[in-house]
DNA sequence: CGCAAAACATGATAAACATCATATTTTTTG
DNA sequence: CAAAAAATATGATGTTTATCATGTTTTGCG
């Protein structure tokens, strides 16, 4: 059963999948960061989720109902990821009960998260967004530094901006507002939360 | 087993359940529309979703864990939901893969279905966004008019601004422009799409 | 029915944000 | 290391949306 396991690697250019591919695969993220994106027709793009290892991907009804992506997966630099044939995916639920109940809390926990992103969309201001963002990724792959958090994955203002879904360029005016206010420092490559309560603060005010 | 399964009738002015609640019961929808919220501090609110007969809520992680209830539940007039003590719930799903498939199935619509609203609040106009609503509405809960397609269920404005994330004096002003361009007409007791055509080719222009 | 409350309407004004343009800095790459 | 490309920065301007205010219409209810 687990030869139907494989792994793939992708780079930083590369698509893990397009919107609109047919879903033949149930994924995992085993190494690095993957990023759930849907784009208009304009060509604006919006990221839904950063999925970090251990997330599963397209573990849904897409998977089953053999319908289509209704977002791309695009690595966020070097990344690892497992993949298995839907129907595969399919009996070991079906036998596993406990493996189904596991994804039913993932699933469950998932649409919490969307859910709170739409609100957080529909009701606060994009600076707020981005401050919330900010401690958020601090929470989740920062390091400790001497000058305060450092993220360990490259994030430029446009990530950002596609992230809270704002402009690029009003990304970068509240980055320079946050950096004046000694709130953060530096950019994509090495970018450096300096002061995590006075950003949450911010974040609900 | 399905003595466990008991139904409660709710008003317009009642609460199924409130956010910060404590999880218990897992939930269906019999009948009428109950709305899922959450509102922020400072008191708006912002609507994540209508459910309709058939659907269900709180049918994720929350449920298992014990943990409090993310938004809250309100009907939307009339309804009559079925709860199910969680332990039960669980029971079910452990005992019964085919239900717990269902139930991974739902979440995983229910996930695409929050993301795809995330991806609308980032990227389309107020304007736009209740364009889509109203075509949305009409498909789901429409019935054939004379004059059209009439809404079965009560939409006031303000609903509607929660729905697509504006304040209320917004979503009256694109509404009238709207009535003026003939593309809808009628207030909450009575609201009817004229033209779902151009409805629809104003919402994804 | 008639009255009170809710819903709808609309103007004036300001804040938030997008867009376009251009310059500088940082990063990547041959 | 130097050149090219990508990312950051910032100004000017216009659009979109929120806010506050005030009046009208519709609806629910005793």
């Amino acid at each position: 059963m687990l030869d139907e396991l494989t792994e793939t690697r992708y780079g930083k250019d590369d698509f893990i999948f397009r919107e609109g591919d047919p879903a033949e695969y149930f994924h995992i993220v085993k190494e690095g960061t993957v990023k759930c994106v849907k784009s208009s027709p304009q060509g604006k793009e919006c990221t839904l989720k950063m999925l970090m290892p251990g997330d599963l991907f397209c573990c849904d009804a897409t998977v089953f109902d053999g319908a289509c992506h209704p977002g791309s997966a695009k690595p966020m630099g070097n990344v690892s990821v497992l993949r298995i044939k839907k129907d595969v995916y399919y009996d070991i639920l079906r036998r596993n009960p406990d493996a189904a109940i596991a994804v039913i809390k993932y699933l469950g926990n998932r649409l919490n998260e969307a859910q709170e992103k739409a609100k957080i969309l529909a009701l606060d201001r994009a600076d707020q967004r981005l401050a919330m963002l900010l401690v958020d990724m601090a929470a989740k792959s920062g390091v400790s530094d001497p000058e305060g958090i450092r993220l360990n994955i490259r994030i430029t203002r446009e990530d950002m901006a596609n992230m809270v879904g704002t402009t690029t360029e009003t990304a970068i005016r509240i980055m320079s507002r946050f950096k004046r206010e000694q709130l953060v420092t530096g950019t994509a490559n090495r970018l450096i939360i300096r002061n995590m309560e006075r950003l949450k603060a911010f974040a609900s005010a």
